[in-house]
DNA sequence: ATACAGTCGATCGTCGACGATCAAGGGGAG
DNA sequence: CTCCCCTTGATCGTCGACGATCGACTGTAT
């Protein structure tokens, strides 16, 4: 879990290989962040800006700037005038990001809900998902969940959620990567999300609600939680809305 | 609203001032970013690495990164190639924003009561805002208002929480700005916390939740929004939370 | 008068080098 | 043997310069 100074030695570290599309920052930050996401640098692994520029066959300056992104992103911690260094995660710490993802999300259902947003693209992203999991794909399945979240938010048409949920992104890909990892069949990945779906087309805003809540605590929050022997008291239960019928209740 | 290219003129434009504390990174950061929230700069208004360095006295580098940290917050936005510009909101922006922030509080509001978490800093925080109502100090009252909202994350003891309405803030305080702004007398921004204060001792998880979203609905929202010109149909109102017997329900 | 192409200028993206700062390791005193 | 100070080395923070790209302007043809 250490290999904190002089790690200076030659042995065979992960290549990142050129980069080439967009801003070579871009590049850089795409080629770190996956390294990290891929689970290439692990927790608590040094990030040093000279050795990655060379790596990549780049200036010092394009990779200081997806350093800094990636420490708005959590994934990496910044010791000033140090070092930088792959984040570590607590089981407490997946529980609070499932905590917030929830808060989140229920805000996309009850929006989605209410815009009688199209939910076509969530549909193509679980037939994604079920085609990884039948070809045993575990990225593909994390991927394609991920981007179904994703997509969830987006379509609420909330520039400001969909921008924070970007923000989480790379968080809630290591949770459910870790999660999925332990989870027993991967087809129950991507069925647990029907309910999910039809929910959100049920016209309903708090059977919508109530459904992500659900969904969210069966696959990182809950049961998940506790998979990875994490406190299940630590995160909270879907809450089952009232009916309140809808149209703006207007107070005043 | 336009000055675009060719600005250049040599009028008596913003001074930023040296700047000293911390890295210059975080001073231009800062400075900057004080400079858009003072409404120093205005939305359209273009923002060159260069001037920008030679008014702070320091090179490109520290500047750029903290255009990049501004375009995070969403501050400023970046036309790659071309130039970086002070943003524009409209009304739907802060609905949008307004959503945002509720589900988020909503859930701060959750785990303050169920963690019993102290109150204290957030009473102080309304003492401040009262003070600066007495004297009729604007930017007294918004900046501890802010600051309120900050600390009711922060007390939530999720860390990704707070990291969140963090990279809200600078748009919440603009928000704020311009509601109160149009608002009426200072002194009822204050005294409109207490109802919150309130509720978020009570013990009772749903009425905590309630009185943040109805704060929120005074404040930026609903009614806010209608001040600012805005369409209250684009804005939640506050839901009424049923009953949920507070201690986890621990399903399972 | 209008539309288009070529040229010009400004701004950003990137680079390599210097200096400041901090953590780690070695040596000496108690 | 332990503790503290000092030296040493590595890494980041900052700088000034170069090149690439894009928008704006001018001149010309229609």
């Amino acid at each position: 879990m250490r290999n904190d100074v002089a790690d200076g030695g030659a042995g065979g570290r992960p290549r990142l290989g050129r980069l080439k599309l967009g801003s070579l920052a871009d590049g850089a930050y795409e080629a770190v962040r996956g390294s990290i996401i891929r689970g290439e640098f692990g927790p608590g692994d040094r990030l040093v800006e000279t050795r990655l520029a060379e790596e990549m066959g780049v200036s010092r300056a394009p990779v200081r700037e997806a350093l800094k992104r990636l420490v708005e992103e959590q994934l990496v911690v910044e010791k000033p005038r140090y070092g930088t260094f792959v984040r570590e995660f607590t089981a407490r710490d997946f529980a609070d990001i499932y905590n917030l993802l929830g808060a989140i999300e229920s805000l996309a259902a009850r929006l989605i809900v209410r815009e009688n947003a199209s939910l076509e693209p969530l549909q193509a992203l679980v037939g994604e998902m079920e085609r990884a999991a039948r070809e045993g794909d575990l990225v593909g399945v994390v991927d394609a969940e991920v981007r179904f979240h994703e997509e969830l938010c987006a379509a609420a048409g909330n520039r400001y959620l969909s921008s924070v949920f970007h923000s989480l992104s790379g968080l809630v890909r290591m949770a459910l990567s870790l999660d999925d990892a332990t989870y027993g069949d991967l087809a129950d990945v991507a069925s647990e999300h029907l309910p999910l779906l039809e929910a959100l087309g049920s016209g309903v805003e708090d059977r919508a609600v109530f459904a992500v809540q659900s969904h969210l605590h069966g696959i990182v929050g809950g049961e998940g939680i506790t998979r990875l022997g994490g406190d299940p008291d630590a995160v909270l239960p879907p809450l089952v809305y009232p009916i309140e019928p809808d149209g703006p209740a207007s107070r005043g």
